[in-house]
DNA sequence: GATGAAATCACCCATATGGGTAATGGACGG
DNA sequence: CCGTCCATTACCCATATGGGTGATTTCATC
C-alpha cells in the first residue's frame, strides 16, 4: 500500500540564504529530490517545465514576474504538479490570486522545516496544506456576508432571478401573479441597493445569499 | 507576549466511547478544560450558550438536528466561539456548509489527538485548521472551471454586464457601437449556453470568469 | 491567395424589464 | 384597537433586452 516514493522538489525564491537552506532541506532528506533551485520565475518556467518535478515551492515576491503568475504558466502545462505558495504576504489579494493560479498549498515564511517538508508530502499525496492565518481567510470567504435582511418569499424570487427566470416563469412556480413578482424585486432591488437584475445576482451569488 | 491562558472546550458527539475519549483528552491535558459534552445538538444548543466555551468540537452525524445547523444557530449568539468539526463526513456538501454555517476549522474522524489539541489552539489564536484532504476540495473551488472560449473583447464586456451595466453604457466605456456590444453579448450567451443577463451573470461568478 | 475567426456596425421586432403609484387583507405586537 | 410589515394584485409607460439576419474590415494562419 505505501510506496515510499521520492518526491522530486523544485524551489523559485528570489532570496540566495533561502533558496540555499530550503534546498539543503530537500537534499538533506531521504525521500525527497532537488528537482531545480530558481531565483526568477522566467528561468523556473523554463527549468521547471522541462524537469517536470513532483512538487513546488513558490516565493511569491520576485524580480520580474512575480510567483502567482509563474505557477499561472506552469499549472497550464503541468496539471499534474503541485505548487505551494511560500511566502511573507498573507493578504487576501496574494493568496486568493494563488490559489486561483492552482496554488494547492499556502504557507508563511515563518514556517519550520518540518512543516514544509509535511506540507509538500500532503500536497503531493493529494491533499492541501494551508497555514492557519492563511487558511481564516479562506474559511472566511464562505461566511454570508451581512444579511439585507430579504423576507422568505423575497429569497424565493432572488433565487428564481439567479436562474434566469422571468416574471412569469417566476409567477408560475410560486403560484401567483406576475404583478406581485414585480412587486417582490422591486422590493429586493431597494434592499440590495441595485436596479438591475445582474447586479441582483451579482450580490446574490458573491454574498452568498442564494 | 504568550499567556497560557486555559482554553475551554466543549464536544458535541453522539457517539459515547468517542465522545468520552475527546472529553478525557480534553480534561487529561494541561491548558485545556472541558467546557460541557453533549450526545445531541438540542441539549448542546442549550448547554453551550449557557457554559460559552473557547472552543466547540462538532460532530456533523447526530440524532435530531445536525452538527451544521447546531454550529449555524449557536455561532448566531457566540460569534466570538469557535468551532471545528470533527467529522467522517468529507463530501463537498457537508464541509461548504459547514463553512458557511460558522465552522473555522474542520478535522476528519481519523485525525490524531495531537492534531486535534493542535487544531484547538491555532483556532483558538485566530487561525484556522482545515485536514488536507478537506483543504483541497476547498482550495479546488477557487480554480476557474472550464474555460468557455471566450475572446478577450468578450470577456471585457461580460465583466461589465456583471456589472449592471446597459448596452449603452457599456458601449460608451468600450468606444464602440451599442449594437457592437449587442453583438458581443449574444456570442456570449451562445458560448455559455444561456439566453439571459442573469444566468450569463450567475456563470461568470461560479465560474470566476471574472 | 484563400479561409476563417474576431471585431465592428446596422435594422427589425416582439417581449421583458424597471419605475411609479395605489390598493387590499392578514398577521403580529404594542 | 391601531400601526406596521408582509404578501398580494393591478395599471401605465418608457426603455432595455433577446433573437434574427446580414454586412464590412482586419488579421493570422494555412
Amino acid at each position: 500500500m505505501e510506496l515510499p516514493r521520492i518526491i522530486s522538489v523544485a524551489v523559485v525564491e528570489d532570496d540566495h540564504l533561502a533558496r540555499e537552506a530550503i534546498a539543503a532541506l530537500i537534499e538533506g532528506t531521504e525521500g525527497f529530490i532537488l528537482g531545480g533551485a530558481f531565483d526568477n520565475a522566467e528561468d523556473a518556467l523554463r527549468g521547471i517545465v522541462d524537469s517536470e518535478p513532483d512538487v513546488v515551492l513558490m516565493d511569491i515576491q520576485l524580480v520580474g514576474m512575480d510567483g502567482i503568475e509563474c505557477v499561472r504558466r506552469l499549472k497550464e502545462v503541468l496539471p499534474h504538479t503541485d505548487f505551494i505558495m511560500l511566502t511573507v504576504l498573507d493578504d487576501e489579494e496574494s493568496v486568493f490570486r494563488s490559489l486561483s493560479a492552482g496554488a494547492t498549498g499556502y504557507l508563511q515564511k515563518d514556517a519550520s522545516m518540518e512543516e514544509v517538508l509535511h506540507a509538500i508530502k500532503e500536497v503531493h499525496e493529494g491533499g492541501s496544506v494551508i497555514s492557519p492565518g492563511i487558511a481564516r481567510l479562506v474559511v472566511g470567504s464562505f461566511r454570508p456576508r451581512s444579511e439585507p435582511g430579504l423576507t422568505d418569499r423575497e429569497n424565493e424570487v432572488l433565487a428564481r432571478l439567479c436562474d434566469g427566470e422571468n416574471y412569469r416563469s417566476i409567477a408560475e412556480r410560486l403560484f401567483i401573479s406576475a404583478n406581485t413578482v414585480k412587486a417582490h424585486i422591486k422590493s429586493i432591488y431597494a434592499k440590495l441597493h441595485v436596479n438591475t437584475r445582474a447586479e441582483a445576482v451579482k450580490l446574490a451569488m458573491r454574498d452568498r445569499l442564494v
